[in-house]
DNA sequence: ACCTGAACACCGTTCAAGT
DNA sequence: ACCTGAACACCGTTCAAGT
């Protein structure tokens, strides 16, 4: 839907006119309002209030609206923060020795981004997952980094053929969520994140 | 801190005077609040209006808050239906035959009770185990249970001895959480449960 | 003692007017 | 084309006045 990707300009399809550019100022503003989204974020979580946004990047709050329609779309934005350092470390683990000890730490290296900004990363992350496959291309890029890493693992002999990319991505995620605000998040997180990772194991014919 | 507790007086100490009364008619106000806030939260989460919910119960938005002062204690009031039901089965769990089935069937059950109130259960759940020993006696009841369950199963060497009842209470309202508003949400819940209840096995020596 | 609802504060969202 | 901020709507919370 978003016409103002910088990186990666899919859209206009037919004749080859180069994508619509945006004023300067405008793209500097989009820029100031998404810094400020993230400090109001890191602070006070997914409720922040938007007014403090648009004051925090000294804009008024028709602009933060003009840029991101809805808290939705801005949280999003943020989110893509967490899925491109994510994405180039996928590249290594998915060459890297032991399968199984490579999805450990995409796992784990999960779970110490999504305490950047409270709860935002998990929530958006579960919530991407359950629109199912027409969700946003940033949940794409993670989940099919975490499929190819999941079906590497699966081909390998050690983890269970019965679960994908989704359903590991939503135990961790649940596991941020549930750990979050507990007295020592991290230590219990990577605690129950070793209890799943142990059942992801296949279970072996005698056991 | 609330004195309005109807089947444990367990307040006023000295002198054995019986518990401070309610007026009849604040009594079925308080049941009537109650009774909206369950509707409402049902149909609207966590975050229902509770203007909404005097309205319902049709009395003023002050009479709410003279009963709870705040949100979270109508969330957790709320939360008390499930509690005691949850309890009850935790009796009979406890003389099952097979343990490693009867935690099990534990987690299988909150499961579904927590779906009752959308997220309310899993959440009010999660913030009571994060405020530690202290928390309302609500939650301490469930985890009690839930702690005589787990030891009963790693007594009986089917449950890995380095996790305890909070872990496992945290990863099953965790599972809550991120399969709530899921497409098939109880169906993938249950894959995920399966997942987390292989991982609270014991690791054999050879595997 | 308890209830009521007006009053206040705060925030999200829209949109007419500006540049 | 983009930005601004006043205007509106809605909701949480308090409290003086009632019974």
């Amino acid at each position: 839907v978003s016409t103002t990707s910088t990186s990666t300009p899919t859209g206009t399809p037919a004749s080859g006119a180069a994508p619509r550019r945006q004023r300067s100022d405008a793209q500097r503003n989009r820029e100031r309002v998404l810094d400020a989204a993230r400090a109001a974020f890191a602070e006070h979580g997914t409720g922040a209030s938007l007014e403090d946004v648009a004051r925090r990047a000294g804009v008024g709050i028709g602009t933060v609206y003009r840029h991101f329609p809805s808290r939705q779309d801005l949280l999003v934005a943020v989110f893509r923060d967490n899925v491109d350092t994510l994405h180039a470390h996928a590249a290594d683990l998915l060459v890297a020795d032991d399968p199984f000890a490579a999805l450990g730490e995409w796992l784990r290296t999960q779970l110490q981004h999504a305490a950047k900004y409270q709860a935002l990363t998990a929530t958006v992350m579960i919530g991407l997952l359950n629109e199912g496959d027409d969700a946003a291309p940033s949940c794409e890029e993670l989940r099919s980094d975490g499929a190819a890493i999941v079906r590497r693992a699966q081909a390998a002999g050690v983890v269970r053929p019965d679960v994908d990319a989704d359903d590991v991505l939503r135990l961790v995620n649940a596991i941020a969520l549930a750990t979050e605000e507990a007295p020592d998040g991290p230590a219990l997180a990577s605690r129950l994140l070793g209890v799943v990772l142990d059942g992801l194991r296949p279970r072996p014919p005698g056991c």
